[in-house]
RNA sequence: CGGGGUGUAGCGUAGCCCGGUAUCGCGUCUGCUUUGGGAGCAGAAGGUCGUAGGUUCAAAUCCUGCCACCCCGACCA
């Protein structure tokens, strides 16, 4: 029945403008070979050229969706993986739910549906048809009983549907996982950071106490934060968040926050203890041993696509992507580099014979034997790719029983006996893995600024960047003042905050514990 | 929703004020020479100028309507 759907947006969204011809004369200049903007000079314009540059991703010609293309897919896949497998460890089992909401499912938690309204795509037709003009239009006859709601999450529906599976304590707990898209419409979008429609997982678990579902929140804030420190290579910061930056419809909100190679940050996962909220909407009751009916406590927790641009900001620099080897869709690349049709043989014998020994130790490795493209452009190309190794084999190597090894992220390059080349590789990997972390942490390390007086607070803001430990009043209001004031956000409230005595930054107010500010995405 | 812009080849553009069927660069294709850090030369293909109408002998250019997209603000899980 629901084949031919159109939706309508509620909202319509003008558009506006300003300095086109500053892009404009950067596309112009770099149009010639690769777009070139520096890091340093333009974040936002270097971090759009990279996305495009590196074939990760582009604007579909749907107002704020991107076509994700194979090599950031792939990126994707690598994610999904290795998440896949860590929430399997952890006793969750994958299902899936469907996009569409009914709207009556989608108020009846009342923060929750507040919290989103504002950017719900709604399926208000169900047919086209041809119209004197022989043009497309909506079937005026075809208007849905019910409106539906596009999933912008999936507490809703996944609640009205724990309703049927849970009536005993036996039934729980209930440990489910869904990969999805979900649509935002979104005023503001960039490519993986913000977009109208993403790819995430939703994790949502049912529980028979308060205690084991505060216990699975933090849990799952672990696996995120595991996650992003050891496969991504990004280091983050564990937290609560405060009641206004709180998810729609929980009590408590934890997250993971990130900092970027531009000072700002970036929320990187977040684990949410919703209570009873879901439970009481959705009417969602289990018995208990004692034959006690209760409601059911619940958490949901998700990561999305949004990680990919988390590692694009974390690593990359000038010459393109920098991708850590566990996450890396192509580890190693060979490049071979010859003259004659007779060389390309003796060449690409050993190549093949390289690649064989590497792929035997696990690793992804591609032999780019090309003809199409000469070895400058490959080098440059798949540094863009932010493949970390490559190696270079040629005639000069033949005879030599060698090969040039060049690391992505130091750019440094040696040459190497190819006896043993295996292990080498392998653990060259590993310490590009642990060297782009480092970077990354110690980065971040000097990014957090301890301030004590309004006027630090605001110094910091301009001059440098970064998070910034002050003291809070733990009032809306004064969160609310600083926001306007400074754009600056409380990311989060760090877990096993160390408590102080102080006074909050703004109001002068007393305050128990510092708190990280940042400006964000 | 308030403000401001733009639609010309795959991409970026010139031409528009002052009407005469479209400029240049990148990319693409072919051939030869090249190949250890983004190759060179020669040739070629590619355009209903967003769309509908109007004015005119003649419209990318002038006029009107429509559509789409972009930027700033508000907003942002």
């Amino acid at each position: 029945m629901f084949h031919k759907l159109i939706f309508f947006c509620e909202r319509k969204h003008f558009m506006d403008t300003f300095a086109l011809s500053n892009l404009q004369k950067i596309f112009q200049i770099n149009n010639m070979a690769f777009e070139k903007v520096k890091r340093s000079e333009n974040y936002s314009e270097w971090y759009n050229n990279l996305v495009k540059n590196a074939d990760l991703a582009e604007h579909a010609d749907v107002k704020g969706c991107m076509v994700i293309k194979p090599y950031g897919y792939a990126i994707w896949e690598k994610i999904q993986a290795q998440l896949d497998k860590m929430f399997k460890d952890t006793g969750h089992v994958n299902a899936y739910f469907p996009l569409l909401i009914p709207k009556s499912f989608f108020e009846k938690e009342e923060k929750n549906a507040e919290g989103f309204a504002k950017e719900c795509a709604v399926v208000t037709h169900y047919r086209l048809k041809v119209d004197d003009n022989r043009k497309i239009i909506v079937d005026p006859e075809a208007k849905l009983e019910e409106e539906l709601i596009i999933r912008p999450t999936s507490e809703a529906i996944i609640w009205n549907t724990y309703k049927g599976w849970i009536q005993s304590y036996r039934d729980l707990p209930l440990l489910i996982n869904q990969w999805a898209n979900v649509m935002r419409w979104e005023m503001r979008t960039r490519l993986f950071l913000r977009t109208s429609e993403f790819l995430w997982q939703e994790g949502h678990t049912a529980h028979s106490s308060s205690d084991e579902a505060i216990k699975e929140t933090k849990q799952m804030l672990d696996v995120y934060a595991e996650f992003a420190e050891n496969f991504m290579g990004v280091p983050v910061i564990k937290g609560v968040k405060t009641e206004n930056e709180r998810f729609a419809g929980a009590v408590e909100t934890y997250c993971i926050e990130g900092l970027m190679q531009d000072g700002k940050a970036l929320q990187m996962g977040t684990s949410h203890f919703l209570g009873q909220n879901f439970a009481k909407a959705f009417d969602v009751k289990f018995q208990s041993k004692e034959g006690k009916l209760e409601h059911v406590w619940a958490t949901s927790w998700g990561v999305s696509t949004r990680l990919i641009g988390a590692l694009i900001m974390a690593h990359s620099d000038d010459e393109g992507l920098v991708l850590p080897p566990n996450l890396a869709p192509i580890q190693v690349v060979i490049v071979p580099i010859y003259r004659s049709d007779e060389e390309l043989v003796k060449v690409s014998s050993k190549a093949i014979e390289i690649k064989k020994q590497l792929e035997a130790l696990g690793l992804s490795v591609k032999f780019d034997n090309r003809d199409t493209q000469k070895p400058g452009f490959k080098f440059a190309e798949w540094e863009l790719k932010g493949v970390p190794l490559r190696i270079g084999i040629g005639p000069r190597d033949i005879e030599n029983g060698t090969v040039e090894l060049a690391r992505r992220d130091t750019k440094e390059k040696h040459v190497i006996q190819i006896e043993g080349i295996d292990l080498k590789v392998k653990s060259t990997l590993e310490e590009i893995q642990k060297s782009i972390f480092e970077r990354a942490r110690s980065f971040r390390d000097n990014s957090i600024h301890i301030v004590n007086s309004w006027e630090e607070f605001k110094d910091v803001l301009e001059n440098k960047s970064g998070f910034i430990s002050a003291h809070w009043d733990g009032t809306g209001e004064t969160e609310e003042k600083i926001k306007e004031l400074t754009k600056a956000t409380i990311r989060c409230i760090p877990l096993n905050n160390p408590q102080e005595e102080g006074v909050c930054v703004y109001s002068g107010k007393p305050s128990k514990q510092r708190v990280l500010f940042a400006k964000a995405y």
